[in-house]
DNA sequence: AGAAAATACGAATAATCCTTCAGGTTTTCC
DNA sequence: GGAAAACCTGAAGGATTATTCGTATTTTCT
């Protein structure tokens, strides 16, 4: 219950032998099984470096601190399910609606599956907001989804598409939040996607 | 960072002297200001007790627990919103899509001042979802939505209908927990409310 | 092989926090 | 006034947990 890291958020040494990156892996899956199978209550250091069979001393040489972890994870999930969703946006080939669309269901289905580990993060490490690469990665986001704002809304003033992409880009975290809060099976969530892009879509046709 | 409160959510003695009835309400309101001023992480038995004048085991008197002021605070303010927000959709003198505008404003307005208790709910006591009053009142801000759907959306199937209350109802206390974790102008609010009232009537209407 | 570097270990430390309880104070009521 | 009930106090108990550090083990390199 550390409140803020008292050293940096990178990693304390990097490893030369093969048998300390094998470590590291190690504790980094330990952490999202601990995370996700026993909640975020349960993440202490002891639990994640038992479950990984190491020692704590050991998961400490190569992380500061709890904190550290949980931000490995993040940014990792972070940058996979951030290019997917671009990837998603800048396929221009598709009209706007589709590829909402599109999005909708990729990015529900991505926090579906990484929502234990998002969810659990916000309590462990309340700061991790704050941190740099959180930060950076959530502009980006935000940009990513202000272009193809532009491309949607082309007669809109930029102040009001800025206002829609945020409101879009608000809801769809939220739905995924509310998953990870309570699991469903997988075609209620797929209906409910389908329900949320039917609303996004409704939305920019009552825009443009 | 007891994980299952040990004992009932109810008050442990109820009080029979103005004095103690004092003190129940002086804890509430530290709690409060723990909450919001301090966060979730430095809200202890001993830090409310310490803002409230008492003691802690004063505290312990009427609380079996540190889980049930966060519950006592939360049901309180449950009751209040719900019975503002049922208050506007069964105010059948407007037509539904100018109920739902004022449903989205009064909501993200009520959201944005009790934000700070209700986010630090979140982790100062992880169960409270399970806790049968939250899950009542859950269920009794259900019943009203859809109801309010019934008429909305007459000739919409019972499922779709009951799937759109859902959705909107995710938006809504999603929008709310934006506001909860990055405060902004009133002004922005307003704007942002406005947005969103505007996305719901255009899903309504879409599918009217 | 053998020294040095890298790595691993886990008991001990220090801090925090919820909760209890034995004993003191105030209020009520006859 | 005085006994009983209600109430208040806060130091101490008990539990948990992040983090350190002295020591043991393994790998690397000559």
């Amino acid at each position: 219950m550390t409140d803020r890291p008292s050293t940096s958020i990178s990693s304390r040494k990097s490893p030369k032998q093969a048998r300390s990156a094998d470590l590291i892996s190690a504790v980094l899956e330990a952490a999202v099984q601990v995370l996700t199978s026993e909640g975020a209550q349960r993440f202490t250091t002891t639990r994640v470096a038992e479950k990984a069979g190491v020692s704590v001393g050991s998961l400490y040489q190569y992380f500061p601190n709890k904190a550290a972890i949980l931000f490995r994870l993040q940014s990792d999930e972070w940058r996979q399910t951030s290019d997917l969703l671009r990837a998603i946006l800048e396929d221009t080939g598709k009209p706007p609606p589709a590829r909402l669309r599109a999005l909708v269901h990729a990015f529900i289905r991505s926090e579906c599956e990484e929502a234990a580990i998002r969810g659990a993060l916000d309590d462990a490490a309340p700061l991790y907001r704050d941190a740099p690469e959180a930060r950076e990665a959530k502009e980006r986001g935000a940009r990513t989804m202000q272009d193809f704002m532009r491309e949607a809304l082309p007669q809109q003033p930029d102040a009001k598409r800025i206002l829609v992409a945020d409101v879009i880009t608000t809801t769809l975290s939220a739905v995924g939040k509310q998953f990870s809060s309570s699991p469903r099976a997988a075609e209620e969530i797929e209906t409910y996607a389908e329900a949320v892009a039917d609303m996004l879509c409704a939305y920019l046709k009552d825009l443009g």
